[in-house]
RNA sequence: CCAGUUGACCGGGUGGCCGCUCCGCUUCGCGGGGAGGAAAGUCCGGGCUCCAUCGAAAUACGGUGACGGCUAACGGCCGCCGGGGGCGACCCCAGGGAAAGUGCCACAGAAAGCAAACCGCCUUCGCCAAGUACUUCGGUGCUUGUUCGUCGGUAAGGAUGAAAGGGUGCGGUAAGAGCGCACCGCGGACCUGGCAACAGGGACGGCACGGCAAACCCCACCGGGAGCAAGACCAAAUAGGGAUGACACGGGGUUCGCCCCAGCCGGUUUUCGAGGCCUGUCAUCCGGGUUGGUCGCAUGAAGUCGGCAGCAAUGCCGCCUCUAGAUGAAUGGCCGCCGCGUCGGGGAAACCCGGCCCUACAGAACCCGGCUUACAGGUCAACUGGCAUU
């Protein structure tokens, strides 16, 4: 199932109602483009999952969204840390923001995020 | 060339790097498949599944509605008819029944469905006036006429309305009127053509039978309900409902396997009577909910090409193909080149340079056949009306 093996930092994608709500209950940091929500969890690789809502816009637009947070979340994969899980939830700026500004944005959320958590 | 009508189609291409999902294999990898014409709205029709009935019919309710055909079926499609619109190609139509019955026809108008009569027109009579004849000078008779009243006639004309009981013309009449005639319209036995809807002709009738069924209704035909979160199965864990059996509690018997008898009072079973039940442990079975997984799940009324039949929808035959299967939901992210469009500049033109956009509508969720709605830009074919040329 997993490509498992090369790292630690392969991502596990979050698929389960209960991970969602669990990762919700975490630390947020809110962007322009998304919000991110993080918690500790148990298991060593770190989980990724998106929410992106109706009211965002119609399916093509909402599955753009998710693509480009995907993508994004791909590019900063090594910045996730272990024994986390993370949700991205999608704004409508992801889909005209340039995608590397996305990034940009992304990896400083999650740097933030820790820092957040620490104090 | 310009304007237009109808139908069909495309809906970026090609590479690089990094990814996702499914399938296969020689499994630390490699190879292959991977959104649409509407995937949409969920408006119809089916397949499939469960429930009910296990047979259809009836009632109620809902739907459809010219005629013929196609289809698994349809409210779909094709052809044709009728009506309406357009110079035309062509387009639009919820297009059965109004002498089965009930009901409605606002406002206006005299009157909205039995026909009736407001103004008007005409006749009789009365009153009045004028003229005239006679006169016993008081009047009487006759003729004509405006106003008014009255007994009637009439539906030409006026006025209202979406609609006023055929239309136009001539004759006719006191005035009028299908009262008579001609033409048109209407009804129409019958004849001809057509499978039919219907079309053409039409003796005769003298005009009667207004509209609304998207008002109730009548007629014909169709329809059981819910839907893949249908439904089937597996596993785990939790609380503990029901049934059956064994053991344990009193007395007696015993061949030690077990058998027989008793169980008051009280409580419960809605009430009364009868009957049943009451405690604990263990085992088995049944039932209920939660979570996860597997199947359902893609070979099908399937598609390409060719042939035949048919005006067509469509059907038949042959060959070949396998063509997405996700489930917090894959089918992508970024960057080049080409192409399209558009804007600006240069140029006589071909074209060149630069910028922008690189697209519209929109994302499969069990699967098919339709309908409806949305859609940047573009292509092709047939036809129509003009203009020019030959």
């Amino acid at each position: 199932m997993l490509t498992a093996g090369s790292q630690g930092a392969a991502l596990r994608r979050l698929r389960k109602r209960s991970e969602f709500l669990r990762a919700a209950r975490g630390q947020r940091v809110g962007r322009s483009a998304f919000s991110l929500q993080a918690n500790a969890r148990e298991i060593d690789e770190p989980g990724i999952g998106f929410t992106v809502t109706k009211q965002m816009g119609n399916s093509p637009e909402r599955n753009r969204i998710r693509r480009r947070l995907r993508a994004a979340a791909k590019a900063c994969e090594n910045g996730f840390e272990p024994r986390h899980d993370y949700v991205l939830v999608g704004r409508r700026e992801a889909l005209s923001m340039p995608f590397g500004q996305l990034v940009n944005e992304l990896a400083t959320s999650i740097s933030k995020i820790h820092l957040k958590k620490k104090s």
